[in-house]
DNA sequence: CGACCATTTGATATGGATCAAGCGATGTGG
DNA sequence: CCACATCGCTTGATCCATATCAAATGGTCG
């Protein structure tokens, strides 16, 4: 894996984050916080997974390319949140900066380490990966479903893990959560505008979102 | 005489297929026999989860039932395969014997004293639940795909589950193949119809499958 | 044999993909 | 500070894979 070295820029600022995740003080302790630019790659599909992640500031997505070329997004990581937990020696996925992103960055080896002391670190460890585990499932049920019902599960998704109220920012492009949805970029621009359409959300740019409605929102997008 | 005089309640795991999961000799020494009949019940979405099963004999299918009748079926599990395994108090979803079964059941509060004397059992729930993740992920995957690659992917699945050579003999119906890949009864029935006439497979019967062409079906079912 | 259920096959409809163009921000060089 | 290039997003027109509707066939069990 290789860590870019790059200097520190300023973030565009992001919507305050819950946050979710393992260990704070574990990886505070034991983390260095790396700079990534938008685009950087975090790692590669295949090799060692050396270290784990927690976001800092920023977001990224994992993703793997298919042999037909087609690209699937795996997964969003917003801040606080913790990835590269896979098991097995190497990444299943690529992992690349949507925006500049500051990152903490621990040795896998040296989690494990003080986990192998502290059952509670472990518990965590086991929680985040209960975390993905969960969000691959609800996905699994979304995707057999149409292209409006995706989309609005999505954004019910990331207000749900970003809390602020009713405003959503998406820090990806319409490009990124098509290929996390299994949609085109045209559908979901579509779909979008029907929903403004129907008074269910408000487009206030292309990437703030307003939740108009969101007992209707949730009829729409809650499978079960 | 079905037995389900009881009614467990173990998560079920995401996966596709089974969890290699924990321990064998475990349940082995702690499990109580009891058979299903084909359709019964094993648990049912929302009940808490108590038991862990161990299939003996015969399959079990977990799904869900959406809020608008759709069926999604989120895994199969065949005779070795352990399931229950899922975080959280209650199921996610429900769990019935595809045929008649024999299952081993074992009291997850058991269970989990025995991994708390024992760190390595907990270390086995947590490659259970990463694993689990991972074929999630996978399976994330091969469902933004066509219908003969679904299809193709589940053969190939299915082949390397039972491991008896190029025969793959299905327990489930087309409904349940059709619920697990989200596609139609009939999607899945004419596209089984091309692969024999495109004499990638055989079909000595309509559960049973002959692969007849491995090296062509890995490739249209292969994604990454 | 007859009833029932699973599966296959046929005909048509449709949601989302694909192909193509236009629009609006943002940034850059002159 | 403006003209222009670029990039991300939206909108339009058409096509196609799969769903849907419908019926025939086959297999199993009483």
């Amino acid at each position: 894996m290789q860590i870019h070295t790059i200097t520190p820029r300023p973030q565009h600022s992001v919507a305050p984050f819950a946050s979710q995740a393992p260990a704070q003080s574990t990886f505070d302790l034991m983390g260095a916080l790396m700079p990534y630019k938008r685009n950087a790659e975090i790692y590669g599909d295949g090799e060692p997974a050396e270290y784990l992640y927690k976001v800092v500031s920023g977001a990224v997505r994992t993703y793997k390319v298919l042999a037909d070329g087609r690209r699937q997004v795996g997964a969003f990581y917003l801040p606080g949140d913790v990835f590269g937990l896979e098991i097995g020696g190497e990444h299943a996925f690529s992992a690349e900066a949507i925006s500049d992103a500051r990152l903490q960055v621990v040795k896998r080896s040296a989690f494990e380490a003080a986990a192998a002391r502290d059952g509670s670190i472990s518990r965590h460890l086991w929680d985040a990966t209960a975390a993905d585990l969960r969000r691959a499932q609800e996905r699994l049920l979304s995707l057999i479903r149409t292209a409006e019902e995706r989309v609005v599960a999505f954004l019910l998704e990331m207000a749900g893990r970003t809390s602020s109220g009713n405003q959503v920012d998406l820090p990806m492009s319409r490009q990124d959560i098509a290929d996390y949805l299994g949609l085109t970029i045209e559908t979901v621009s579509r779909t979008l505008t029907q929903l403004v359409a129907s008074a269910l959300i408000e487009l206030q740019s292309s990437r703030r979102v307003i939740l108009r409605n969101r007992a209707q929102l949730s009829r729409i997008g809650t499978a079960a």
